[in-house]
DNA sequence: AACCGCGTGTGACAATGATCACATTGCGAG
DNA sequence: CTCGCAATGTGATCATTGTCACACGCGGTT
């Protein structure tokens, strides 16, 4: 039951460590038994792709370890991040659901293990189990809600260092504001301005902006808070 | 039963003329019966504000009549439409769903129709009827696409004819490429802004140049698309 | 008619940030 | 160790667009 990437796979929802309070993980036994029997879990390596934008849904991926980046691109190549998936979160959901393409590119960003369901099967538990219906709306008001607040964040921000600013406190959310605070991510410069709509360049140099400050530090994957205070001024501003 | 703004209220959804196929109007009969019993019916004038983004959820308004714009609010006041309700739309489901706050604001923009609906009802209804639940879910799938092609528009888009040439096109889906066809709409320059993230300025620059170099003209309420290949060419780019 | 108020049209200017070009650093594989 | 590639840092330039300022037209009111 070993699988190459560096951990073992667990076959078993009901007896899985990894449970957490969201989704599937909380429901009562006998829909998890039900889940436990349509469900296929495997390992994926990181850069997996799990499904590409405009393919017609297959069904559900239950991520239950690793992060996994959702993605969306343009004809001309120009790569937006819309979230980075953490354990617990269902992707692919909305697709499923509705019936019509994914809107979105699911790619691993490191080795992960998945919990994948057929759409015809997870739309019979959704039949079956009110409560997990339930369940899959409040995921998706959940993947409304952040879909809501990057809208906001491209649409209502006058610039870089005010979308920039908002990302990072997002990141430090729940640490002290006196003591620098220090938060463990592994995004490239690239990758954030994916995220946050603007050039490669721009975030090197913003955060460069940010050092020069003393607003924050981001120095490999570890993003030290110096002045939460000073960035929340930007983003109020 | 005749109301002030000019048409008359239908109080009973099981012989409402205004029927749509979407959402609670096409739910099993037994449903909609229970439903009729939870909803209470009002029409709004113009410019009446349902709610407010950050007010904890009250329930849910669904749309029988009329449009309703729903929008989202920056600190220093700038507004970015998020989209233009149509009948048969439900308003606040996300919010309602998960208990979080409203995360738009929702005001008519013309008079309308509402059915709106108490959050402990509505919880205990869905709790009850597994269709109308799952109708739920696939109603938030769709409002997640929308977010999702939203934020597609204002971030993977290069320049602001781009964005607005996608605009324009949304509108005028299902008309013909060869003939002009017109589309009837009801938004001053100012709003198109606050939908595609620019200045009110820029819209008439904009609009001014597809006018000039005869793409489409918007002239009052009409949008005459005249050279839908061109528009089209714009978003590719 | 004169007078709003609102939506629209347009010029000038400044600033933000994209883009290109290239230097430097850091890190893993051989 | 060092080669090579990916990530980061930085300068110069320039198009896009936000902003301010103001004129025009149009429908309604007094």
């Amino acid at each position: 039951m070993s699988s190459p990437y560096g951990f073992d796979l667990v076959e078993n929802c009901l007896t899985c460590p990894m449970r957490s309070d969201s989704f599937f993980c909380g429901l009562p036994m006998s829909a998890l038994e039900d889940f436990n029997k349509i469900k296929y879990t495997a390992a994926y390596p990181q850069n997996s792709v799990l499904f590409v934008e405009g393919q017609m849904p297959r069904g559900i991926y239950m991520l239950c370890k690793g992060r996994v980046k959702m993605s969306a691109t343009s004809r001309d190549g120009k790569t937006l991040i819309l979230k980075i998936a953490q354990p617990g979160e269902v992707l692919g959901l909305h697709a499923t659901v509705s019936g019509s393409p994914y809107e979105t590119t699911a790619e691993t960003g490191q080795p992960c293990q998945l919990n994948f369901v057929k759409r015809e099967d997870f739309l019979r538990f959704l039949q079956t189990h009110g409560d997990a219906c339930l369940q899959a709306a409040q995921h998706l008001s959940k993947d409304c809600n952040s879909a809501y607040q990057q809208i906001r964040s491209l649409g209502l921000s006058h610039s870089v260092p005010e979308r920039l600013a908002r990302l990072l406190l997002e990141w430090s959310i729940g640490s002290n504001s006196n003591v620098d605070s220090k938060v463990k991510l592994s995004l490239t410069h690239d990758e954030i301005s994916q995220i946050i709509g603007t050039s490669r360049e721009t975030v090197t140099r913003t955060l460069a902006e940010f050092r020069r400050r003393r607003f924050a530090i981001l120095k490999g994957s570890t993003l030290t808070i110096q002045n939460k205070p000073a960035l929340e001024r930007l983003v109020a501003a």
